[in-house]
DNA sequence: TTTGGCACTCGTGACCTTCGAGTGCCAGGG
DNA sequence: CCCTGGCACTCGAAGGTCACGAGTGCCAAA
């Protein structure tokens, strides 16, 4: 086990490397930090810690840095969440509260937060999986024209055009509004099949085939909609990422332009809670020197859908996940609010 | 006024630059295209271009690059416009027609777009100002909540909460929404208010409020919505833009992120045929070593939006404003059939 | 276990040289 | 009048050398 000391080093080792960029060696460290033990010792237990495989050396003859363990260690171990201040809070509440509609609401909470980390942001639209109907519109278009529109509790709209077998008259029609209203308000999507399955034989004869395919259009926006969308900003805080940059920075970008890698991202992370997720712990391979911050936020207890930042593995975990933290619960007051 | 051998010249310059990268000299010139001239004319043709401003050298003793009044005139005189080959006209389609809904066209226009072009795609939503109204649903969700849907002929859905100041009745209700779409389906956004203007005079003393309200919620969105969105893809091709990375991707990141700077860029296009912009020509100077080659589309005769690519002024013009046309009918057309 | 001392490593930056693509200019020829 | 070959010149890129110094590991003494 390593003793009290040692951590403390790594902490040191984290923090100045984070803030400085460049390799930190055993004197500059006893400078910047009262560990009050003299280069030398710190040098025995930097060399501990390599042993471990917490630092790393870029090459003989220079500083250390934190390795991917290191970093582990050091988010497990040995920093906390920092809170935001107060005035960083009453700005996130400002910016949020002028939010018009859901897809506003995402979009200024992903300025926010690319602004906040000054790195790149992802924010996941609430999911529909999770959401329940507020309400479902019909809508006749054309004698065998339907307009399908799904509303959902947190503000989502969808909607699809379908194409009816036989035409189908204004009184069927709300007739059949009213019924699946009725039946799926305030359910969760998930029950949604099941809730309608009996529907068409209530119909007349003529309206059967018609009501099977709004049926069959609707089920297919559920699960169509469950593919989720998302929604990321700040891509221009990559150019801090380090000096050698095409290299570094070119897959980050092709990844955060693949949707599913993304999505797959988040889901990867804990329901509850936050997870971060370091360098070499990304599944992609484009995101091998990038760490993930997410966290899950809703309206209610329960998480809709999560958000979070990517960013260099060398960055500032506590204050990153302070502000990934704060913003995930405005949002969530936000959407409970509408 | 340049004879035709120097304007050959000029564009030879600019392919081979386009191509390598790398300033281009006499030499290479007459060895990679057959002038029929001795490198030392060429020279002279070089003198003279550079006079003119339509060449530069980086240093003295390199080759020549083509200043944005060199691509000017590339574009505008030397080169025409690169049709695509049968196999991308194919792909294109394909890869438009399998989208579900216009958000879905959208995205896929935006990743077609950055693939063919291998540059930034920026499209925009087609426009409420210059669509007409499909249908405007009102949905009653409490006593005195009630739900605006407003369907536009392009497919797209805007929705908004209305508290009304009184509660009204289901038959009031459907009165209002009956009466509304007499006036208003098919109608231009920007006639919309003028159409409604009297609509609560012919209602109950006790409705007219809630009318107003509604009406008003109304009228809001549609300016509101005329603020327009876009979507933006590809922006890992900047990483092939040059090798001083960091100075030149920054400022570009940066304005491809505020949506306001992109659809100042497109609204600046003409409405009709493509407009190319080539470095200084764009207003903002994040984007003065970029071009940006825009055009409209739309279901039918009239541009409803526009879509196009960001890009190095050193692009391949002709392939590119190529591209940009097809994938723009394509999206028409996918538009008119939907 | 800590500490000061010491020899060693090796990347960085400054400086220099070489190399060659590219230029402008000029005199001669079609 | 325009084109061409020749020629001296420029100057950035690439490579080599060298001194510097931050940082290391190890060891013997406190």
């Amino acid at each position: 086990m390593l003793s009290e000391r040692r951590l403390e080093v790594l902490r040191a080792i984290v923090q100045d490397y984070v803030g400085t960029e460049e390799p930190v060696g055993s004197k500059a460290l006893t400078e910047r930090h009262r560990l009050g033990v003299s280069p030398a010792t710190v040098r025995n237990d930097m060399a501990a810690l390599e042993d471990e495989g917490f630092i790393a050396q870029p090459h003989t003859s220079a500083g250390r840095i934190p390795t991917d363990k290191g970093y582990r260690l050091f988010v497990d171990k040995l920093a906390g969440v920092k809170p935001l201040s107060s005035p960083e809070r009453r700005a996130i509440q400002n910016f949020l509260d002028g939010a018009v509609d859901l897809d506003d609401v995402v979009a200024r909470t992903v300025r926010l937060l690319a602004q906040l980390t000054r790195q790149v942001a992802v924010v996941q639209y609430p999911s529909l999986t999770r959401s329940t109907v507020r309400h479902v519109e019909l809508l006749s278009l054309a004698p065998a024209r339907v307009m399908l529109v799904l509303i959902t509790d947190t503000g989502r709209v969808e909607q699809r055009m379908v194409d009816c077998p036989a035409p189908i008259g204004e009184t069927s029609l709300a007739d059949l509004r009213a019924r699946l209203n009725s039946r799926v308000v305030g359910r969760r999507f998930a029950d949604v099949p099941q809730l309608v399955q009996d529907l068409p034989e209530s119909f007349e004869q003529d309206d059967r085939g018609t009501v099977s395919t709004v049926l069959a259009t609707l089920l297919e926006t559920l699960v169509e909609e469950t593919e989720e969308r998302l929604m990321i900003g700040g891509t221009a805080n990559l150019t801090r990422f380090g000096h050698d940059f095409p290299l570094t920075i070119r897959p980050v970008l092709e990844a955060l332009e693949e949707q599913v890698v993304l999505l797959k991202l988040l889901g990867e992370a804990k329901d509850s809670g936050m997870t971060v997720r370091i360098g070499h712990e990304n599944a992609h391979e484009g995101l091998t020197s990038t760490s993930v911050v997410a966290v899950g936020y809703g309206s209610g207890d329960e998480a809709v859908a999560k958000l979070g930042v990517v960013g260099p593995t060398r960055m500032d975990y506590p204050g990153t996940m302070g502000a990934v933290r704060a913003v995930a619960r405005y949002v969530g007051q936000i959407l409970a609010e509408s």
